[in-house]
DNA sequence: GCGATTAACGTGTATATGCACATTATCTGC
DNA sequence: GCAGATAATGTGCATATACACGTTAATCGC
């Protein structure tokens, strides 16, 4: 039998929610690929990142910075704080806690970094810078779709 | 305390995955909630009705067709089957499986699909013919990205 | 036709995602 | 200051995603 891809070639779908999904796998494969000597995904390079920004911050202010739901934030801090990235702690408000980064965090983070600059770098190659700023804009439009 | 979104108002993500992803995710939750009627999720109609095109398929031709990994397909099939919506029987091939809509099944793609018309045309509405049209060139350059 | 290769599939593990519901603590109006 | 509203979090459940590894069966080279 002859490979699989030539029996299914590849072909448009005609629905543009699945356009969005597979372009969104597929570009957080790349990154992910960029990324990976650093053993942290896209996803959690963010996070860290996000978290470097805003430190100290709870659970829900980074769920909201990163337009995350609040309680995939939550389990996304397992595997980081499990990896001694970051810890989370009791907040001043007995509701709240408090996230913070780790010295390996933080270290982690910058070379995350470095290898996040490339992968941008290398889409916006692929891209062009034009085509870039367009898809840019129109995703951003996307994004507002969700309340 | 101001509610989070006057702390933490949305800003450009700088990340081009970060915003893709995110608009995958609001795109999907707009799908979803038109389709909710149908009780199927966007990912799931569309894995029925690509079978329906295809029937009867493989699960590896599945995969292929819809371009989602053979795994993830292996696993996604499991709630349709458990919902009678398709069968998963042994292939001609001892290797392969044959997988195959039941009556339920295609019932519930051709509401799904009255649905997903639906939101395909306020998708279209809400960004215009010109700009949908750029942007699914460019999403499928972003997804030739994967190999 | 036999051994090596390849094809198709299943499963363990891990991450990501979000809804519904429950819990606990703060805050607000009176 | 107490009752009800609100805020922040945790958890059960379900789906989606994919890599690594193992299994079984067909195929191919000779």
């Amino acid at each position: 039998m002859k490979h699989i891809d030539t029996v299914y070639p590849k072909k448009p779908s005609p629905c543009n929610c699945l356009n969005v999904r597979r372009a969104s796998r597929a570009v957080t494969d790349f990154y992910d690929t960029v990324l990976k000597p650093s053993g942290l995904t896209v996803a959690q390079l963010s996070l860290l990142l996000n978290l470097k920004a805003a430190e100290p911050a709870t659970i829900g202010g980074l769920a909201a910075v990163t337009r995350i739901d609040r309680t995939t934030m939550n389990r996304n801090l397992k595997p980081l704080a499990d990896a001694g990235l970051l810890t989370v702690s009791p907040g001043g408000d007995s509701r709240t806690r408090q996230v913070a980064l780790t010295d390996a965090g933080r270290e982690a983070a910058a070379k995350g970094k470095v290898l996040w600059r490339e992968a941008q770098a290398a889409l916006k190659e692929y891209l062009g810078e034009e085509d870039l700023a367009r898809l840019t804009a129109l995703l951003a439009k996307l994004e507002a779709l969700a309340p």
